[in-house]
DNA sequence: CGCCCGATTGAGTCCGGTCAAGGCTTGTGG
DNA sequence: CCACAAGCCTTGACCGGACTCAATCGGGCG
């Protein structure tokens, strides 16, 4: 598919795209370099895999829509999920340091990709350095991305309004109000993600919805009371299963 | 100071440094551009602050001789340590995001520091297109440098027994034998720095040392038994407070 | 010499992991 | 249309690894 099938100028998330301040996207890919360096609107169906460990690096990936997992495999077989790629999210960027991915990445939800020859944007970066400053600072968003560093150290119910209030910011006007959340995975895949059993994941949100704070339904979460969830996501001390029901008392 | 005080041709480091692939150095830094751009052999005291939370991004770091911890301030207060840079680490990436750092970053050793101004790399780059490979590539091994996600997930002392190789394996043959490690922070920094408290992190050298795989005098460590260490941090289960004795037998 | 910071060691507690049983949903085939 | 299977999710019981609190010890420095 090239460019003008769905053209960049009309696409919801050009603002925050790399790839449309690359020169020519935005006028509708006339350039015969970008034709073959960009393609667009991928369909990606869910489960399927979209690069594994150690093939070659090439492209930077962008989702569109769907949801992406970025995940490492580890000495002891098993996997771990480091990245969660939702709209907007890069992903990609674990190959560049020995043109091999180090990660795999695969669809959590069926959607559309839009990626970007590697190579393409290393020479266009010659051209213009603005595309150089829009990618360093991509990288260096991925780089200091607290949900991994700080989260890490954080009680699990701290992690999990932690990625509840992510998922709710990630809304667009779009998409889903911000207090509506759909849960891109399974609690295994949330678990893991998040460095817990997938018990505890499930337990916490029975937790959360007992104190009125959320409501469940499935991977469908509806957020009532978004004040409660950043009081225990920044609360130094405590959590729910210590003092939490005195804290956060039903709101029924 | 400039290049010229000592000269980075015959700098033992200068096989991984990223400012060494910048034209014009190796030949002693003729370039006009140059001198007011890169300054090598900056003197640290232990305990100074090198950049502050907030402050502006000019520079990036290396590290040629002591340590550096970068950190993070947390929204309740306290510290926490993201990053630990020892001779031939590069420090300074988490300004390039929005212009000003997003850590700080404190001289745990005396040594020396060598920086150069991000925008005059950031130009030189358009002319060599290498530069960019190097800093990407530099930046992609922060970015999945697996000391951060995957010991995130281990047990406490698998996660030492990492610390403890990955010290070994920085020194170089102008540095310590692989069996002497120095740690370069306080039992509390280093427990900041793995997530655990530091009586745990007491608790398990005293334990590795009962096991006859290393020997502790304060800062200094003596490994005894590399293969032990590697044993521990590889193995699928079990760690040293349940099944350990048996399977660690000392070695006196 | 005494002070202070860092390190060690012990006791008690609890968060969260593991094991296990059961309920709910979804898809497939008889 | 229902039965069955296979995932996925929930809930409970139990246990252990690591945190907290607290006391003690050791070493460097004024």
């Amino acid at each position: 598919m090239s460019v003008s099938a769905s053209p960049c100028s009309t696409c919801y998330l050009r603002k925050q795209c790399l790839f449309y301040r690359v020169p020519g996207v935005a006028q509708g890919g006339a350039d015969q370099i970008l034709e073959s360096a960009l393609t667009t609107n991928i369909q990606m169906v869910q489960g399927e895999q979209i690069y594994g460990y150690g093939s070659t690096f090439e492209y930077f990936y962008m989702v569109k829509s769907g949801s992406v997992k970025c995940s490492l495999g580890t000495s002891t077989g098993e996997e771990l999920i480091v990245d969660l790629c939702l709209p907007g999210d890069i992903f990609g960027l674990d190959g560049l340091n020995d043109a091999r991915h180090s990660y795999s990445a695969v669809a959590l939800e069926s959607g559309l990709l839009c990626k970007i020859r590697f190579e393409t944007l290393e020479s266009l970066i010659a051209e213009d350095p603005c595309i150089l400053r829009s990618l360093l600072r991509l990288m260096g968003q991925k780089f200091i991305s607290d949900l991994r560093f700080v989260t890490s150290r954080m009680s699990a119910d701290k992690r999990i309004a932690h990625l509840l209030i992510n998922l709710s910011k990630h809304n667009g006007p779009s998409t889903l109000p911000a207090t509506r959340v759909r849960l891109p995975m399974t609690r295994a895949d949330i678990g893991n993600y998040l460095g817990m059993a997938l018990e505890t994941v499930s337990r916490i949100l029975g937790i959360f919805q007992k104190n009125g704070i959320i409501e469940v339904h499935g991977k469908h979460v509806e957020i009532l009371d978004p004040a409660a969830l950043n009081r225990i996501m920044t609360d130094r001390e405590g959590n729910l299963f210590s003092s939490g029901a005195a804290k956060f008392p039903p709101a029924e």
